[in-house]
DNA sequence: TATATTTGCAAGCACCTACTTGCGTATCAT
DNA sequence: ATGATACGCAAGTAGGTGCTTGCAAATATA
């Protein structure tokens, strides 16, 4: 059982989905993020260090800040896994929708392969 | 810390994602999915158990025997929450895929409250 | 009926996680 | 320089997670 610390475990948490929130409507420091919920800062802390671990979370000094902002590019992987079963909760305009996803965004979707990923 | 059990929580693992994999071609019984896994039948009976509990699958005993059969509707919150920080990782004809989404899906995506839902 | 198959339940274990409190350090303001 | 501010590090803790092995129950097959 090796440690994983991939995207999916990370937005795993309610709490870090809010962090992540709150970042991506402007970059925030440290104190001003844990001021907004009831854990403490070191709680916060340990939630910022790992997000910024799997590159959701950029983490810039700024004298004695530490502005956090949002790099969500890494959230393509889940919206890619997510897509392949996207069949399962709608059943209108697939093809349509398949079509611009497949063709026009930038990452490749359907790269296969993520299907058996689990080992 | 209460325990969670959301869907979020359940795709975290990649055994699991490997599970929905499996039974969202064919439906399958227990053993079978065990048997691509090196980890114990038991070990893969909980997580069946995790993933039923949060309705992404859905368990039918026939005979000794139990079918499970993905229903994978559930993850269309993944993808409503993925999907409106969508802009940060591409910026391709962003509106055409937001106005399918919100105008065409089953779902209502966008019903906010989600952003600062970590408590 | 005897035996094999499919499965759940329960106990136990190592490790991970989310959290806390206490303390130290760098930076800024006065 | 002095004190306040922003923050990390370290230690400690309760409970969760993923896993195992052993056993029992239900169903199918011979």
């Amino acid at each position: 059982m090796e440690t994983r610390r991939d995207v999916f475990q990370a937005i795993a948490d309610p709490t870090r989905r809010a962090i992540l929130g709150m970042v991506a409507k402007e970059a925030t420091n440290v104190n001003a993020i844990a001021g907004q919920f009831e854990v403490s800062r070191q709680a916060i802390s340990l939630h910022l260090k790992i997000l910024a671990e799997c590159g959701l979370l950029q983490i810039k000094q700024q004298g004695r800040e530490r502005i956090c902002e949002a790099r969500l590019e890494n959230l393509a992987e889940v919206n890619r896994w997510v897509s392949q079963y996207r069949k399962f909760w709608t059943n209108k305009l697939d093809a349509l929708e398949n079509y611009l996803d497949t063709t026009f965004s930038t990452d490749s979707h359907e790269k296969s392969g993520e299907n058996i990923e689990g080992k």
